[in-house]
DNA sequence: ACAAAAGTGTAGCCTTGGCTTTATTTGACC
DNA sequence: GGTCAAATAAAGCCAAGGCTACACTTTTGT
């Protein structure tokens, strides 16, 4: 998770095609987890602006359920990300690429609950699992969601 | 993710029932990535045994597409949760507990990738999202997926 | 049998994302 | 308007999981 900016570490020729791809697997999964933490945060400080007109710390620590010094220093990460900004003592506010990231993460939370639902998964269960499994799916998994739920039968 | 053997840092009584709730799902998220590392190199010990009689570091990096030393380390928790054994300049053998693991993790790595591609992802797709999906499926979840599987029309 | 290559181990660095403790600021209330 | 509680910030700890560089074994090939 720290491999943002590397050198991507090339494959030497002796692996194989087979361990090649599934390293591929691997290093898009570790991508994936990278940005999870960022991906909560920032739905969760739209929920927050959203629900109350503003995001504080301390709502947002609440929450998802960490110390408030652990979601301040979430704060910063999205700040340097440029996803929101925020002035000492004052609220948390997205920035449009945090608005717009935030509203991405909400759609795509909604696509799997209701699919799993769908499936037959306890709602919830459903609720539960999808917090993790949300950030592993992929643009390509998440329209074929969509496609699946847009042709069941309406129950 | 180290929040293994922590206090579970109790929720003030100023949070909302909403928010406990909340917190709860993240806290599960957290945790089950929190073990992703370990399955995901227990399988990938497992696989390469069965195919190669044995499991040395090298390859064991290959595969998961890191250098060899973060393999070392993985092998070092896996050892130190009881998982596996090693001994120097020899290769890396699992425990009982950790045949068992690899075997759970495998079916449910199986599974998933099976339930994506009946809901009409793309075979290449499901297999690079369930590598991170499938760590935050609930037995609850996988049992729903067998269901559906099974009596899914054999295509 | 030995030299070179390959594999392995060890040390030490970094970032992330948790935490606690302590200091400061803000805002509410009387 | 002063006091005090709550919110925020700041500092510093820890483990996980990446990495490189370097040292030491083991294996291989002549
Ligand atoms: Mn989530
Ligand atoms: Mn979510
Ligand atoms: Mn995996
Ligand atoms: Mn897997």
């Amino acid at each position: 998770m720290p491999n943002q900016n590397r050198p991507a570490a090339e494959m030497p020729d002796s692996a194989s095609a087979q361990d090649t791809a599934q390293a591929e697997r691997f290093n898009q999964a570790r991508a994936a987890q990278a940005v999870a933490v960022l991906e909560d945060y920032a739905e969760m400080i739209g929920d927050l602006i959203e629900e109350l007109g503003e995001a504080r710390v301390t709502d947002i620590a609440a929450r998802m359920g960490v110390a408030h010094p652990t979601a301040t220093k979430a704060v910063a990460r999205l700040k340097r990300e440029g996803l929101c900004t925020s002035r000492p003592y004052r609220g948390v506010f997205l920035t449009p690429a945090g608005a717009e990231l935030a509203e991405r993460v909400r759609a795509r939370h909604r696509t799997v609950v209701d699919l799993l639902i769908a499936i037959g998964v306890p709602p919830e269960t459903a609720e539960l699992d999808a917090e993790g499994l949300e950030h592993h799916v992929s643009d390509t998994t998440l329209a074929a969601f969509d496609a699946f739920l847009a042709k069941q039968p309406p129950r």
